[in-house]
DNA sequence: GGGCGATATCGAATCGTTTCGAGGAGTGGT
DNA sequence: ACCACTCCTCGAAACGATTCGATATCGCCC
């Protein structure tokens, strides 16, 4: 592919370059490309000779974007390392829904690590300060102090938060975690469970996991993980036990129900958990492979529960029991959202409704 | 969050303004900000007094970019599907290693999607024609006849490609895709299989599952397939099967093995497959899984090999085995042909080793 | 005290486009 | 033949910053 065809102009020929070509004015050329106005097509038609015998390319998008002042790019902020987030199917049909929202807008997405390091530490990714975007979504992880949040306020730039801690003046996207979970942990109740254990998500940026005796609201800087633990104590159910993960990926589900149901933790097992809720379908699914392991039939010796409502297929002929949230809606909210921000509205907080799916994987208690 | 606490500028504040609120010149004001010249701490001090009165927030981008001539993002034209691509744990592991090396390079990454509709016509996204960007980096799925390559060529903006069809001018990325599946494949002739099986990546953008006859280079549009498919007949193979899946997920890897190793396809067992050569490492978990629910056992009865090299914790005590691939290194890869074509070099064609690994999956022929 | 050099500041040009109001040419009607 | 009107085209002013060469100021040394 030559590319040095072209006269000797030296630098990239622009707009000017192609209207003096064509010997009509610079903004008879403009609308020759733009179409938003009146022009002969006999007109156009030479302006588009002179552009193609220069090699000009079409309008930059940058002058563009600099006159009418948006950059028609939305930053999208992961909470998490995007290596995590993205391991999870849920995080990744919101994006879906998302990108394709805004893709009928005209809007891009442009992706922003969260600035989680590997040790836990929070840094404010340098895009952040400087990327030019139209509007910023925060997801999946607002924290208390949020250096990201701080520096995107700080620019004016407008934010959406997509589950997270609400914002002053920000609109918000959820899912009613706190019901789903409730109606959730009714369903064992009535099926006659006592001895609950939950296997939670992360309660903030600092990843530990194991055994939580501090279940206090402050302890728990990541807004799903303490509503849904809400949700269990809204249908009167305190767990006996609150695993901390610190991811929600199907590996640390299974590590949590070895240890959670090991024969060293209930020597007796009539103590042992009868039912687990786990905050995720990821964990949910953990949960069950590390009770297999120990010889653990589900839902007959426990049953297990899980959040999301994702389509599973490497689960067997099982049928997870389970909250289906609204993913790709979420997404498509979180979309519109923008949209209004954009048009210079004031959107307020979406709480999109969830259902309980009942599937083959609860049961009565032993 | 009141915001009109400001002076009845009316118009956001600019550089200009806060110049004059400051007593300096523009030029001055902008290098309190930028920090790229000579100046006198008490008048950068000044500056910022005169910013922080009017709610002027910085330097905005657009005029920054367009003096520079760069937007400091980079397209990725994701070709599949966003939410099929993002499901395959092998797009999100190099879309990570590709973000963070972008990201130390102050690059920003803007998710394009790649135009692959419902029905597998292929359409060319808005933001390709129109968004700025530096590079644009195409990745999985450069078509015979591509649309949005075009597009992209059409409008000047430079290409790398990952995983694809060679295009003239544009440094590519891949993997020893052939020689890999060679190795594996000698691997299983070496254990003494001749009846060997293939269950494939997609084809191209029409996506059909089933047997599929015609083998001929000129059908396959996709390059990961076509490369795997030949690295199986350098071994001196001529499979007795090929299986062309949908997309490389979990659940199209089973239906394959419960089509391809039915008693209805085999009523006699000596003319099954030994062996069965899956082009991803989630279709050969998938096949695994459709095996067992045959009850057959892996690998006394039948061995399965994969490709990728991933970690996929619910496979049970099984190792898969496959070929592993580099994956954050190919996003590093990437990366670095970015920013060596923005330095204005040419980077040429990076090709990255691959490595067999022997697991528990493959044995003795019965 | 004069001259020299370093250090800060300034003016003006530039990046590439869109848009608005004004002006000009051409057409049709009376 | 003149007027009114429509349809195009044009000039100029933004948009918001960076950057380069020139100028002014100050201190210091001889």
């Amino acid at each position: 592919m030559k590319s040095e065809d072209y006269p000797v102009s030296a630098h990239k020929p622009t707009l000017a370059s192609v209207a003096e070509a064509a010997g009509v004015s610079l903004s008879t050329a403009s609308l020759a490309f733009s179409s938003s106005g009146p022009i002969a097509e006999k007109t156009r038609a030479k302006v588009l000779a002179a552009a193609e015998s220069l090699g000009y390319r079409g309008p930059n998008p940058l002058g563009r974007q600099l006159r009418s002042g948006r950059s028609g790019i939305v930053g999208v902020v992961i909470g998490d390392q995007l290596r995590r987030s993205f391991r999870d199917p849920v995080s990744i049909q919101v994006l879906d829904g998302l990108a394709s929202t805004l893709g009928s807008l005209g809007l891009g997405v442009l992706l922003i690590p969260g600035g989680l390091t590997e040790d836990g530490r929070r840094v404010v990714d340098p895009l952040v300060e400087t990327a030019g975007m139209d509007v910023a979504i925060l997801i999946w992880g607002v924290h208390r102090v949020d250096p990201t949040l701080d520096a995107l306020v700080r620019r004016g730039v407008p934010v959406v938060i997509g589950e997270g801690r609400p914002v002053d003046g920000a609109p918000l996207v959820g899912i009613d975690d706190r019901g789903g979970t409730a109606a959730l942990t009714r369903h064992l109740t009535s099926l006659g469970h006592e001895r609950i254990a939950v296997v939670s998500l992360p309660f903030g940026a600092t990843r530990r996991s194991g055994v939580v005796t501090d279940l206090s609201d402050e302890t728990i800087d990541w807004t799903p993980t303490l509503h849904r633990l809400q949700g269990v104590r809204d249908a009167g159910v305190q767990p006996i036990l609150c695993w901390e993960t610190e991811a929600s990926l199907v590996e640390h589900g299974k590590a949590a129900a070895l240890e959670i149901l090991s024969a060293e933790r209930y020597p007796d097992p009539a103590e042992r958990p009868t039912a687990i809720i786990a905050q995720s379908d990821l964990l949910a699914a953990g949960v069950m492979l590390g009770a297999r392991e120990l010889g653990l039939r589900v839902p007959q010796d426990v049953s297990v529960a899980g959040f999301d409502g994702l389509d599973l297929p490497w689960l067997g002929s099982d049928v997870l029991t389970t909250v289906r949230q609204p993913l790709a809606e979420k997404g498509a909210a979180l979309g519109r959202a923008v949209a209004s921000l954009i048009a210079g509205e004031e959107p307020g907080t979406t709480v999109l409704d969830v259902e309980l799916v009942l599937g083959t994987t609860t049961g009565p208690p032993p």
